[in-house]
DNA sequence: CAGAAATGTCAACAAAGCTGACCAAAAACG
DNA sequence: CGTTTTTGGTCAGCTTTGTTGACATTTCTG
């Protein structure tokens, strides 16, 4: 079956009938989607990897630049939820990140608590920076595997993801809601 | 189908023309690629993640009974090359999994320096567990996506493998090759 | 004002990577 | 045969990024 390199990659060419889905899910298909994700992910993370190497960092820093960039004016609670980590250990990404000037923290202006994340010119020069390695990486994945085949490894990576990580997904997709804005009260969804 | 809370996560429900497979890569599309594989990827290890914290091992400790399961009578060597990491940090792995019955070590009839790694009854009991767990999951996500979805992510996430892991699932997806027959001066391919 | 919430910080620990140095057994080479 | 290379293991020390637990500060809320 893995015969040409590239085409179908081990799946069963059979033709996909219509109420056989259950038969499909054969130990060694699953095995393979392990196997999948782990050298894809792996790879996928390399490129940004060796640019944060560079200047001392890791890949947690890169996932605070990641989503500080794309919810600006975040807080340091929702981004807590968003990573799954604690707050130690986010500070301690966290703290150098504004030190160095890559994030700005300001006050909220309804909850002067808060401290309201927000990246520096530098720290969106750094994220693009990174972004563009993985855009490349991403990119080639996409042509070749072709639209369709996008279309569906969203699909099943959105289906991988647990609940809360999908509601979170969709809130990232929203308009960012307004930082000053007077909120109606949320509690927070951990 | 899963029209429901889940039909077209984030994708433009354009027909995919035929020739602009280049314009459909906008920027907010690849950082939801970041996103998912983010999420997905971090869900998909939780639930084993979970067993083997009660046994208190780790993700490397399920990537190498992963690897053994895989390809009983592996030499450390290959292991390492699939891993991508030392064998100091594979040490520190594997030593207790052979210590504690979930490996076997045995040395190879052609070349008595090697020591092909083996998944005793316990780990292969253990090993089952966690896959058990993981194909839940997974299949999950894959009939929530559908077969046609399913080819997808199989496409793409090969796509975002570099050169060389592609070449170890090749590999690995053939019937591993008689570990004790003569073989053909192999050259590492490090 | 009292209490809860948002954030920060100190200390200690763990998992899983890394480098460098060094050793032994077995194979391969000349 | 003897030398060199390969395979695998081990010790020691360092790094990143996660964890708990305890405690302080500021600010909001009832």
């Amino acid at each position: 079956m893995p015969d040409t390199p590239d085409a179908k990659v081990a799946g069963e060419a059979k033709p996909v009938g219509a109420g056989r889905q259950l038969l499909f899910l054969r130990e060694e298909e699953l095995r393979l989607a392990q196997d999948l994700l782990f050298f894809g992910y792996r790879d996928f993370t390399a490129g940004p990897d060796a640019i944060l190497a560079e200047l001392g960092m890791g890949r947690a820093h890169h996932r605070v630049l990641h989503f500080v960039g794309r919810r600006p004016g975040i807080t340091v609670g929702d981004l807590l939820a968003i990573l799954g980590i604690t707050k130690q250990s986010l500070g301690r990404v966290l703290t150098p990140l504004v030190e160095e000037g890559y994030v700005t923290q300001t006050p909220g202006r309804n909850d002067r608590r808060q401290r309201l994340l927000t990246l520096t010119e530098k720290g969106e020069a750094l994220e693009r920076r990174l972004f563009e390695r993985q855009r490349e990486w991403v990119m080639r994945a996409y042509r070749e595997a072709g639209p369709v085949a996008v279309e569906g490894f969203r699909r099943v990576m959105r289906g991988l993801m647990g609940p809360e990580a999908r509601a979170q997904l969709d809130r990232s997709l929203q308009p960012a809601p307004r930082p000053d804005a007077p909120q109606p009260k949320r509690r927070s969804a951990a």
